[in-house]
DNA sequence: TGACTAAGTTCTATTTTGGAACTTATTATC
DNA sequence: GATAATAAGTTCCAAAATAGAACTTAGTCA
């Protein structure tokens, strides 16, 4: 399958890649998200080729996760902020850095804390359910069909199914417990 | 810059990418959280080439996000789960879904429902404050050097520091308000 | 013996990326 | 008035990563 078909596939989580899962988007957004807005400066703090830096702000544009602003003109200059698009990808950005944080931080620790303004306390922000409240866990979490493949009749996750696995195994003890 | 330094940054968000931030990653992950294991499901799943599906299990699991089980003896098979550090990424694929839910879903809505077995609800799971409890809005937040930037004395996140803007300028009034 | 299964590996053409140099419009400096 | 400086790009080409198809390995089943 070629990378431009991605967003066909029938999966948020496949349609969001389209638009930020490159080697450099999700760095430029967190330099947005840092106030970054000018070419030269994620330029500079990137370290990334112009042309790429260009194609992929211009994209960003194209998706409506950036918008282009003119900031002065004589000459004519753009620079490139969030949109509420954009501004809503903060969630990804969070939990990628959290993970960064707690999986692959030196032992000096991790580079940045986030305030949280509303209560002025350092805090590392966590899913929670709406509903109840408590913090999400994978292993409470179960995926069902959605209205868009309902709709369509589709087998959808239906892969998850439990596989017949050879009687009398080794393995088997362990392959239900997971 | 190559991708290979990218875990040299002093940045989480780039070490997290230098993990699962590639084209096809994510949605292994994805499939491993549906509970899929062996390869020959993830390539029928996801119908990526077999040899790129064999590089991204074997540095998952060098990253020790799966690990490699085996599960017949004759002929030796094995499959892939995820490890607690592997597990730990849930948030991140849930923000993503989240997105693609909102911004780039069908007029059909979106392909799949989380259900919290918890409270057995459908939910959109939310980045909250542990301390406050309030949703995170990322206006909201302020990023500041973390331990391993402090020891180092680096200018850290200085880059957001307000320019000056040409006086006069038509953007300027825009310029501030963000 | 030959077909089949699961989990890979090998090969090659195509696509994407990185790096450096060049362009454009305009202001500031010698 | 020529020369440099600045910001935001674009152009060109070599190097790296990816896609797709075919091949391998080890063992079972008819």
């Amino acid at each position: 399958m070629r990378w431009n078909d991605i967003d066909q596939m029938t999966c948020s989580l496949a349609r969001t890649l389209s638009v930020i899962g490159d080697r450099w988007t999700m760095l430029i957004l967190r330099d947005a998200f840092l106030g970054v807005r000018r070419f030269e400066d994620f330029e500079k703090d990137l370290k990334m080729p112009r042309h790429r830096l260009s194609e992929r702000l211009r994209k960003l544009v194209e998706q409506n996760a950036l918008t282009r602003v003119q900031y002065q003109t004589r000459p004519r200059r753009f620079e490139y902020r969030l949109t509420e698009k954009g501004v809503d990808l903060y969630p990804v950005i969070v939990s990628l850095m959290n993970w960064g944080d707690r999986w692959m931080a030196g032992a000096d620790g991790p580079p940045v804390e986030l305030i949280h303004r509303n209560c002025g306390k350092q805090i590392v922000p966590a899913l929670k359910c709406p509903e109840c409240d408590e913090e999400i866990r994978a292993r409470e979490m179960t995926a069902r069909p959605g209205p868009a493949l309902r709709k369509r009749g589709l087998p959808a996750y239906g892969r998850a199914a439990p596989r017949p696995v050879p009687a009398g195994d080794a393995a088997a003890a362990i392959n239900r417990a997971r």
